[in-house]
Order: C-alpha cells, then sequence, then structure tokens
DNA sequence: CTCAATGCAAATCTTTTGCATGCTA
DNA sequence: TAGCATGCAAAAGATTTGCATTGAG
C-alpha cells in the first residue's frame, strides 16, 4: 500500500508531463491516494485521505488535480445522483480498468461490475458509428449506468 | 384522448393522485412547461418559464415539484457535468419517449438520438439479466450517454 | 375542515476564484 | 529564475429547510 518501490511507481508521470502540467508532492499524494482505495471517492474522501499523510493539503488543490487528472484521461468523474462528484483512476499501473456501475436507488450503495467487454462492444459500435456520421460527432467517451434496488434494499422494501 | 381538450393537458393527473400527490396549479403548470418545452431544462429555466404564466411561483416549488415527478416516474433527472441538473418528461400524452443522449464536451451542446431500441435492448437484456443475477440486484433503469465533439468544435478545434 | 402544498428567507453544501507565497523544472 | 502550483479565505451557485400561510380534497 501507498508507496511502491519499483518502477510501477511512475506510469502516470509520463503522461501527466506530457501534458505541461508539474509532478508536485500534492498531486503525487492524490494520485496515490486514488491508486490506493481502488474504488471512487468523494472529493472531500480524498481530501481527508490525503491529509492523513500530507496534512497540509487543501480542498482547492483535491479539486484542481482531479480537474487536471480528468483531462488527462487520468481520472473519470461520475454523478452517481447524490449531489457530489466521485472520482476514480481511470488507469492504473496494470493499464486500463474497464467497469461500468449498478446504483441503489434507496440507499446509494454502487457495485463495480465488469465483463460484458463483447456484448457492449458490438452495441457500442453499432451505435456510435452510425451517431458519429449522422451528427458528424466525433465521440470519445459513453457512460452507461444502472439504477435499481440492491439485494437489502429489496429486502427492506417488501418489493422482490 | 379523448378528453383532452386543450392541449393533453390531464393525461398525467391519474399518474400523480394515484401517488397520493394533489393536483395544484403550480404543479400543473410546471408540467406544461415541461411538456411543451420538449427538451431538458435546468430548474432555473423551468422557473423563469413558469413564471411567465403564473408569476408567484417560488424556486422550492420548482425543486420539490421536480423530486415528486420524479418518485412518479413522469421526470427524469439528467447530469452532462455543467453543475446543473437537467429535467425531462420521460412520458407525454403518446406514450414513453425513448432516447438517450449525445453531450460534446467543449460547448456543452446536448443532443437527444433515438432509433437504436432493437440494438439497445439485445444488449440491456443480456446484461441486465446477468447482473440481476449475479447481483440479486433488481434493475429498474439504465442511463446511457456519449460524450465527444460536435460538429462545430471539431471545425474550430482542428480535431477532424 | 384538515393536512398537504406553497412561498419566502435563510441555511447548506459542494465547488470555484482571488491573491500572496512557495516550489518545480 | 520564471511561472506554475498551493493554501487560505471568501465567493459563487445550486439545492434544501424552517415556518407561517394558503388551498385542495
Amino acid at each position: 500500500m501507498g508507496r511502491c518501490r519499483n518502477r510501477g511507481i511512475d506510469w502516470w508521470q509520463g503522461r501527466f508531463s506530457g501534458f505541461g502540467y508539474r509532478v508536485t508532492v500534492p498531486r503525487r499524494a492524490i494520485i496515490d491516494v486514488l491508486a490506493t482505495a481502488q474504488k471512487h471517492l468523494s472529493a472531500e474522501e480524498i481530501y481527508i485521505l490525503v491529509r492523513k499523510v500530507y496534512p497540509n493539503i487543501g480542498f482547492t488543490t483535491v479539486y484542481r488535480t482531479l480537474d487536471l487528472l480528468g483531462q488527462t484521461g487520468l481520472v473519470a468523474k461520475f454523478d452517481f445522483g447524490d449531489g457530489r462528484a466521485r472520482y476514480e483512476l481511470s488507469q492504473g499501473p496494470g493499464g486500463k480498468r474497464h467497469h461500468h456501475h449498478l446504483v441503489c436507488v434507496d440507499c446509494g450503495r454502487v457495485i463495480d461490475y465488469d465483463g460484458f467487454e463483447q456484448e457492449e462492444k458490438e452495441f457500442l459500435d453499432k451505435v456510435e458509428t452510425s451517431l458519429s456520421k449522422k451528427f458528424n460527432f466525433k465521440i470519445t467517451r459513453h457512460l452507461i449506468q444502472f439504477y435499481g434496488l440492491c439485494e437489502n434494499c429489496r429486502r427492506q422494501n417488501n418489493s422482490v
């Protein structure tokens, strides 16, 4: 956890400085938190976690860094409908992570899932190709989310 | 259908009062605005439009009504990434509207599209069935959005 | 009549901005 | 050293809440 000593540590720096951004202690710490957490965190959660290691960091830096990371494509931003954004690393030392989210509309729990690459690819290829032509739109990414009731909330709501 | 003289105004009332909610002038006005606009509006846009017809309405009522409409499934809420929510009628006098959104990440323009019911159905059936089983999750709705550069922004960015 | 719905003002909460100072490249 | 980056405080917005009043059923 935390610090990797081998070559893996700088997997993101090339991309980051390639955009003309400087590699600083706060930025390093934020990426480290995201990489360790391996899940979607709110800005506040990131702020709290980073402060444990680097107590002087400000909220501003967290937001600004997340924004930069978003621009480089290293971080993806999500809205699960509870009024605060969530952030997660879209790549890691091991390459891209591909998954989507299953959101419980009752308790807010979010489940990550994967495993539909093939079906998804088929569908997206058709739609993206067609939309690109029809609207002369250059599609760069997509968002797929499912909403419903999780196991616990189904039980509690008697709505099986 | 036969009884809707004035612009099909009461197609939604059954559903609404079925939930135990009262049919009031402000609520009628808000739904009317949404039905007339036929597109995603922000709370503020709705507020402004409703005020033209019903000048005393408050922001609070707009938000509270949109929330209720969301609960009944009459209205869907979207986040296009610009910090304010958008709302649109998910059904109308003519039944459900089925479409998704294509968002320009540069200028924020949002295009509605439809016409992939078949492909989408195939894909969603597979995924939803599998996810329901795997996580014992009752899926009630999904969100699909595409992001990229619209025609104008492609040109301006020289990134064709 | 009763209690849900409304409107106003104030509060909340997340995210952004201005600016003097610090630190990377 | 030159600017980008940081942190603080304050601002900006969107949305929500408290409460007295109004009105639908």
